[in-house]
DNA sequence: CTGAAAGCGCTAACAA
DNA sequence: TTGTTAGCGCTTTCAG
């Protein structure tokens, strides 16, 4: 049993495809009369277009990708959820597309959108920044937006937040409330956020004077299990630092963790500060002071972006968006 | 500027469309002489087979769907790593269709499906669960694996799990410990695991011969707040109950937060106890007893389904996959 | 307002 | 081993 054909209905309805083409693509100059017969014989014959003949003629596949390098899965969700949200009632349609390493694979990743036949991609960090990947996007005329860029602006549009004010402002809230034996857990290295925030946490040591012990700069991976494994470090130590800035809210979880296993008091005796305002940052126990990154806004504004050059052209204007800090449970004045 | 096509390279390269064709699927019958030429030719003219032709003259997208309603954010996203991990090293793409209400929606699912092109899908519950869905689907020759389904078993290939004895257990756990004063918070009953649940507690409770006062009884929709609006209620009731029994864990941890706000502490004054083994009932403190689901492993299974069926015809069977009983920080005896 | 013919870019079937 | 012919199911001319 074939699937049944514009051919067929046509037949049955006693026009050409063309005709049944312009009823199902709501086209002007069909009667009323012949649109509804047209209508009628599709519904009898239960037809339905085939969407990838239309994809095919028309070089379209309404399909739009989000390429993500997955450390923190509270991240990705609010990411994913943000390019869902804005696609809810569009024809466009989402594939997921998880890159083991964009480092490593920046020559492969490409070749994988075209091989989906995306129309457009939202390229969440590191890819975001690499610019290889923008390159060979830009070659294969495939669409695409970017969430947090740090390097490349010029490439294409994307969606832009102060990371290094943002990171800041978290080592400031340390440093008021009078901690001054910080330790930090770094983040993914090659991940361009990592290296801002990184600075921005210097901009605030350096204008209070305070200079971070070697020791107490950790290099984490984004990962909650990397957050855990540094913080145990950090903990087991000869002398506790009094406060831990982590550069994301899930290896914040981590610490908040190794710090539980050791029956060390959060925040009594040690401050935790983490980044970015993951779901998981409000449900654990003390709540993680943290600096909240627009996520899933940032992710609907970048698919935005793409739809709008798919459909008319399109700008390629940044949208900057804005950071908060938010003072929870987690951090309180050291020890005495 | 055009796309390169197949007969720009077989026209440089001096062979037929055909022979390329050859070439790039990795047919026999080339000498390796004009399979090198072929290549060479396309590598210089920066050719790629549009995948979107290839679809349409081989019946196959290569895109597999994963239908969810959304109620809990880490089932989800637990459902959609076990897809991706399947789909990893395959020429499929995971496409996410979330639905807001499939019991509403019902009819508008296929077509839904249908748009996109899909090969085949997995379907979460409540969709598993949907006499129409999975008969529209089936007419509409779109192969599908379910995760958990409890009713139409006959229907299509999925992985069981056995929800009642599962909850028996969770409530059992509450019993041995010597907990009459129990409440329960329900999931969102247009699924059909949270019926199966709640049978499963009612037949450990009739075993016990305990019998649950009617106001205990707390309707949920299997979020956190509901989870939390619930357990507010039930902790500012005249007289409290000593265990709380949430039919998953994210309804789990806003009992927990309810808990917290109230002062109350968990589990010396009221035991907690979830379902499922999410991320999160790991990351609270306490850490809450739940009943594992291998939720990524039965996506793994499904999507392994779904593959099977697409590529050998597949067997129809399903798989059964085991649950077990966690016993974590949430759960002590009563006050005494 | 309607339809015939010519593709979109590829592969299947068959012939050479 | 290679090429020719005919589609896949739709839309786009452009003529009527």
């Amino acid at each position: 049993m074939r699937r049944t054909t514009i051919s067929d209905v046509a037949r049955e309805a006693g026009v050409s495809t063309k005709t049944v083409s312009r009823v199902f693509n709501d086209e002007p100059n069909v009667t009323d009369q012949v649109r509804k017969r047209v209508r009628e014989t599709a519904e009898a014959l239960n037809y339905h277009p085939n969407v990838l003949a239309q994809a095919l003629v028309r070089r379209r596949s309404h399909l739009i990708g989000l390429v993500y390098e997955n450390p923190s899965p509270s991240y990705v969700v609010e990411l994913q959820m943000g390019v869902l949200e804005r696609l809810k009632n569009e024809r466009y349609r989402l594939v997921v597309i998880p890159v083991s390493s964009v480092a490593e694979r920046e020559r492969e990743v490409v070749g994988l959108l075209r091989s989906a036949a995306l129309d457009g991609v939202v390229l969440a960090p590191p890819a975001a920044d690499n610019t290889r990947i923008l390159q060979d996007l830009t070659a294969a005329g495939i669409r695409f937006a970017r969430i947090a860029p740090m390097e490349n602006l010029e490439a294409g549009p994307g969606t832009l937040i102060d990371d290094v004010s943002a990171a800041r402002e978290a080592a400031q809230h340390l440093l008021d409330l009078g901690h001054r034996e910080i330790a930090v857990i770094r983040g993914d290295p090659t991940h361009a956020s990592s290296v801002a925030r990184t600075r921005g946490y210097d901009q605030a040591f350096a204008a209070a004077g305070v200079t971070l012990r070697p020791e107490r700069i950790k290099q984490g991976l984004f990962t909650r299990d990397s957050g855990h494994q540094a913080a145990c470090e950090l903990l087991d130590g000869a002398d506790r630092p009094t406060a831990i800035l982590a550069q994301n809210d899930d290896m914040a979880v981590g610490a908040l963790m190794a710090a539980r296993e050791r029956g060390i008091d959060v925040p009594a005796q040690v401050s935790i500060v983490g980044f970015d305002d993951s779901e998981v940052s409000r449900i654990t126990w003390p709540r993680i002071t943290t600096v909240r990154q627009p996520v899933f806004e940032m992710a609907v504004a970048a698919t935005d972006m793409v739809i709008a050059q798919l459909e008319d052209g399109g700008s390629s204007e940044h949208r900057k968006h804005p950071f908060q800090l938010l003072v929870r449970e987690s951090s309180s004045p050291p020890p005495t």
